[in-house]
DNA sequence: CGTCTATTTGAATGTACTCAAAAGCGGTGG
DNA sequence: CCACCGCTTTTGAGTACATTCAAATAGACG
């Protein structure tokens, strides 16, 4: 079966130069998977081994605390890693949950064969260190914001910033990204349609 | 003058193994600084161009909103990395504000430095991709948190994870990096000294 | 020692949550 | 393909968590 790498190549080549031959040894360890509505990539609890790239659909990552509330860490449409980074590098049983929001396609990578590449390609190193760079500045944006916004302004700011993201995800998705009930996230939706108004 | 660059070296060395000459190649990148209680390292709008690393005393990360609140981003005591880094990242002026909370010790290493390094000594990437990964996923973990818990759940998970910061902040500090008022933070304090009091 | 800032306390307010119930919409099975 | 069921969204009332403002007290730096 011939699957499409050009996707996931492209995103690499942003960051460095590889040539043909170490392309093909990279996506000789992908295993491409698709996920119906709701089948979950990890479970929480669950040994963390895997790396997970989106092509098509939406995935999301969530906490479940033990009141059982659910916080999205993030959404990963087309062109995103998504895994629970923390146990897949401390080698933890997952605090998080993955779970296809609606049918998906995505790649797959285990951590052994990562780890692999980064000692026989020392390029995906360099490749790495950028993507986990720019994840860690996505994150401490995201504090920022969360620290200093309030829900409405960083409903305004994920609706700018994610405009990719909003066809694949319900209110209630939202919400739990924002780290607000669904309720409240109505209400502040019902008060923007109230201003959009009022401005005509 | 002879610099100790022992604290430093046995940091990098935690994640990989340089030889002298990296290390001394490295170390030559390097400057020694001191600054006074107060002192700013970066001020907001101002080019991005360093990296911190913290030897003695302790540095404060914040960032000011246009009310002028400040959000305290990270402390940087002794072996801990700080910048602006999504500014220095992408070469931007910076958002955040980094001072000395009081009169410390640190090392500088300039961007360009660092990305010789990167291209000079491969293993540099591989151990900044490690501290990157680490640095996302305590992000990570904050943003799970800022998400999930109470400003009470959060103050006392700070002071669990955080031990070695604490000597060094005022309450005012902690409460901006907790994303609360130092008001309601000695309101916090308070309950907890009638808890610890019940127990008896 | 004096001044400036941090901390505490309290009252009034605002932001966001809980609980409950109705309305809307979408996916699934018959 | 339609109808039903279940989940999402909306709405509202009452409540809790956290803020603002103000003033008194305590601490720390120069």
């Amino acid at each position: 079966m011939a699957v499409d790498f050009q996707a996931i190549i492209a995103n690499l080549s942003r960051h460095t130069e590889f040539n043909p031959a170490e392309l093909a040894q990279f996506t000789s360890q992908l295993t491409w998977r698709q996920a119906a509505r709701r089948d979950c990539l990890l479970r929480a609890g669950q040994p963390t081994r895997k790396i997970f790239y989106g092509l098509s659909g939406a995935l999301r990552a969530f906490y479940v605390d033990k009141t059982g509330r659910e916080s999205t860490i993030m959404f990963a449409v087309a062109d995103w890693w998504v895994t629970d980074m923390y146990c897949f590098v401390n080698a933890q049983p997952a605090m998080l949950t993955i779970e296809a929001i609606e049918y998906s396609h995505y790649l797959e990578l285990t951590k052994s064969s990562l780890e692999q590449l980064y000692l026989t390609v020392p390029k995906f190193e360099r490749c790495f260190r950028i993507l986990f760079q720019n994840a860690y500045t996505r994150e401490q944006l995201r504090v920022i914001e969360n620290l200093s916004l309030t829900a409405e302004e960083r409903y305004l700011q994920f609706l700018k910033k994610y405009p990719q993201i909003l066809p694949h995800v319900t209110q209630k998705q939202i919400a739990s990204y924002l780290g607000i009930t669904p309720e409240f996230l109505s209400l502040i939706r019902k008060n923007q349609r109230q201003k959009s108004i009022a401005q005509k």
